[in-house]
DNA sequence: CTGCCATTTTACCGGC
DNA sequence: GCCGGTAAAATGGCAG
């Protein structure tokens, strides 16, 4: 661990397998779960999205949107802007 | 909608910002909601990894092994596969 | 094969390892090379990017114009206005 | 371009669809030229695909195998990489 | 025309 | 704080 290269073992306390391997263990399972729900709330999004293309919507704007309200109005406008130049410049 | 342009105004009920523009933004906002959890979820995350750093486990090699646990299933499959194809290969 | 579930032995002309071994063999090898050097031009224009931004253009912003390039007028400015159509909807 | 908004007109020598312009357009011809001979590629691969397909092998399967023998390398290095954990755990 | 697979883009994380 | 590489998501293309 002083040179910063090793892993298990925290604070010398216990060898992988014993002690910090069940405190190793406890993390990726608190990790694993989580992992899980993140996966099943893409799930949900994309059901929404599939919702709303039933509705007539497209998910591809929405996508757009959803990105273009995520950003600040400062960022938006600046991108725009930036993205406007170079289409004059090149004709688009 | 019949030319194939149109998106909002589903079913001829509305036009943009009215009754259809408020289905969209309901959409947006369900959409966002869950993309706030989902947010939230992956801190969640990334604080359990710092957590665990801060007793001495390394979050690189951490990753590392739930990738590993994570693929496990998906190599199987693919070996399972494989092995497929080598029996048909074989005529067994 | 009549299960439609066969792969090797085509035509029922040789077993794997024999002559239709070698013939998946080969096209399994030039499938490899062309692979290779879809991979060499990848990395040519990941290089022209770069070069690009050291001249102060943005990558990011030159990859949607590259996009737009790509699409026909007429699917350009239908997205567009379609676009428009949901950020006025929304109000952003 | 020192207020960080602009990328046109670098090192302060043309502006946009002057000699700037002809730059940022040189870099998108070539990404685009490079972007066509690697869609080419795309498309030879699929060719060599669908011959071999003509031939009784089931390009799904081929897929597969192209990509066991890819990842052989990449499973061979992430498997030093956990030797290297596991040494590294036991302290050799 | 739906679902799958490949490619591309985006976000994330560790290093400098 | 930026930047590069790496993993997830989304888009597009193709077969069935």
């Amino acid at each position: 661990m002083a040179d910063g290269t090793g892993a298990i073992e925290p604070s010398k306390k216990a060898k992988a397998g014993g002690i910090a391997g069940d405190t190793l263990k406890r993390y990726l399972e608190r990790i694993e779960r989580l992992e899980e729900e993140k996966k099943a709330l893409a799930g949900d999004i994309r059901e929404v999205y599939a919702e709303a293309k039933g509705n007539g919507f497209e998910p591809r704007i929405m996508r757009k949107v959803v990105s273009l309200r995520r950003m600040t109005a400062a960022d938006r406008e600046e991108e725009e802007a930036l993205l406007d130049v170079y289409r004059q410049a090149v004709g688009v």
